[in-house]
DNA sequence: AGAGTGACACGTACGCTGTACGTACGTCAA
DNA sequence: TTGACGTACGTACAGCGTACGTGTCACTCT
């Protein structure tokens, strides 16, 4: 058996996760996937909380990302906003976790850095790249958590489809006419078209700056 | 004493969120707050999950959307979506409790009806207007999540400026020369923002769908 | 009037949680 | 050899959600 190891410590925490929903992970129950006794946790970790930063910093450090930086800068920039959708499919459980915790952490930065870099690079200004990196950001996030189901931590990753309770179509007749649509998404689909649209009206903001520019 | 109510005990529920923080709540303390037994609860809430799931309704039902039907479309989307980001004024602690358990009560439809209806009105097809809605919700609950501060349910709603540790300036650049700017955040100039890039977004797609169908 | 019924408040109890504290054992330095 | 230190672990405590049983009403039906 080898040594007990914070890096252990949160391997046994994000398999749980995976296997079991958040919901199950106790410290308790980290021990005993391990092995090991309750408290000895406690010699590596200062508490639960800051074990579920580290789940989080160490999900979100596993992300890669594989866009050319010689590319078109929307291509990068959409490429980078696919990298994060990653972690939806590779620790689908744990992606709450992440969503729910801020980090301030290299493994949150480094991803920031890149971004910047992008829209820098693309002809922004600072303001501008914060800004726009922050709309992302907040659209990336709101995808994956209506992606991982979000409210039962422990149900099913993939409901099928669950059919919303017959609505009252007097009351809401859109939504009773697309039920069908509301009723299922596709959720790469989803992604991609908003991803479309932010990225479009960035692209029109840029070139709008860049003749205001020019012209002034 | 007036009689213990389902709708009693989700206001005291809210009420013990926003000033103790969504962690603070546990059923003992909400029957303490009403000053009844724990129990007592069980007779009006099938238990805490249901509970949270009505602070949720209950917080939502409470969005007034004040567009004006005959007014623009885009001037009604933009107006729709700012009703939502009230919650987190109104209830910036609940807020997390609302994002994070998605409702198919009619409290949840509503918003999503108006929303279909403007978007329908304008005229986008069944599809889009789903789709378009998808989009605005992800980046809405995205904006709330961060503005709502996320990790420490507990802290101080507002944080002043939280700075960011010293970032190593070799490895992150950017990050540190736009540290002034990722250090603080103005909520409403960023969700103004996003929403300024989505609502243009969704223009230029609504103009070239109906000059693709004009041709067509 | 008396009996029956259902709704509701409540106490107790069980199995779970995070973690403070004390202890015991290993290895290394002096 | 002695001491210090890091680590593993058992015990214990306060708190959690809630299953279950009991007591007390208000009401209805005979």
């Amino acid at each position: 058996m080898p040594a007990l190891t914070r890096s252990r410590i949160v391997a046994a925490a994000i398999d749980l996760i995976e296997r079991e929903g958040a919901d199950a992970i106790s410290m308790r129950r980290i021990a005993a996937e391990l092995g090991v006794g309750v408290m000895s946790l406690y010699n590596h970790v200062p508490n639960k909380a800051a074990l579920l930063d580290a789940v989080a910093e160490t999900v979100l450090s596993e992300i890669t990302f594989t866009d050319d930086p010689s590319a078109e800068w929307t291509e990068r920039v959409r490429i980078q906003a696919r990298a994060f959708r990653q972690i939806a499919h590779h620790y689908p459980r744990s992606t709450m976790v992440v969503v729910s915790r801020q980090l301030n952490s290299p493994a949150g930065l480094f991803p920031v850095e890149r971004a910047l870099t992008t829209l820098r690079e693309a002809g922004f200004d600072g303001e501008e790249a914060v800004q726009i990196l922050r709309t992302f950001i907040a659209y990336i996030i709101g995808s994956l958590l209506r992606e991982v189901g979000v409210t039962p931590t422990f149900a099913p990753v993939h409901q099928a489809d669950v059919q919303l309770p017959q609505v009252d179509t007097s009351l809401f007749p859109e939504v009773g006419t697309l039920a069908p649509l509301l009723g299922v998404c596709d959720h790469e689909k989803a992604f991609e078209f908003g991803l479309d649209m932010l990225i479009r009206a960035i692209a029109v903001q840029l070139q709008e700056s860049k003749e205001g520019s020019a012209r002034g």
